[in-house]
DNA sequence: TTGACAAATCAATTTTTCTTGAAATAATGA
DNA sequence: TCATTATTTCAAGAAAAATTGATTTGTCAA
């Protein structure tokens, strides 16, 4: 028994890239507090609404934000379940990463 | 005493942004096991070296990896102080994000 | 109904990232 | 010194992601 991290899934890899983008993060710095609507983080973040459609449409597909709805808003909030499925990757990654010896490529049959 | 994460710096988001591309995980996760030279790499994953050069990079900036030269050979290996920023940065993101209520919009002043 | 508002979608453009093949570096050993 | 090998860099093109402004969808309230 060793290794136990194959390659990630795609939705991971989803999830990495949609926190590749300081814009996405932002948003989900603030989504920390509470949840919100499109119209209230447009308003903190300045960007326009179609933009961060967009923005949120990446958060979302990598599964890092849910949205609800409530008459005419939509709320979004962090999905934590999803971070916790990024962090526990990387936590996989490093369990069974020893610090190895160097090794000499000509030294291989 | 609340929030502890800001934003991240942008090493944190290079981090993220390496670890977004399939072929750049399938190079982390080789290099779980030991340290590698790229035409070792290139052999394994079957990509011209050229290729692999412009994703080592990548790595290397987001720190990811480190670099070691004897002789014509460049070994890399996992810096795996970086993966642990980056698992930090998002266990910090989790930990003060409490389930809150719903809020409604048209409830604020 | 209608008008107003929240949000998503779309098409066109711009920007960024990735790929490719060739050329440049750099170390080695004959 | 010279040819060889390992790797990086570069320039050009291709592909993917992001931006923009306009349009569409859906909900509400008058």
């Amino acid at each position: 028994m060793q290794k136990t991290t194959s390659l990630p899934s795609t939705l991971i890899i989803l999830g990495f890239h949609a926190l590749s983008d300081p814009l996405r993060v932002q948003v989900v710095d603030l989504l920390r507090e509470q949840e919100l609507c499109v119209c209230d983080l447009c308003g903190v973040l300045e960007v326009t609404q179609s933009k961060l459609s967009f923005h949120l449409k990446t958060l979302k597909e990598a599964q890092l934000v849910k949205a609800r709805q409530e008459g005419r808003w939509i709320y979004y909030s962090l999905n934590l379940s999803q971070f916790v499925v990024l962090e526990q990757y990387l936590a996989e990654l490093r369990r069974f990463s020893p610090i190895l010896p160097p090794r000499i490529c000509k030294d291989e049959e």
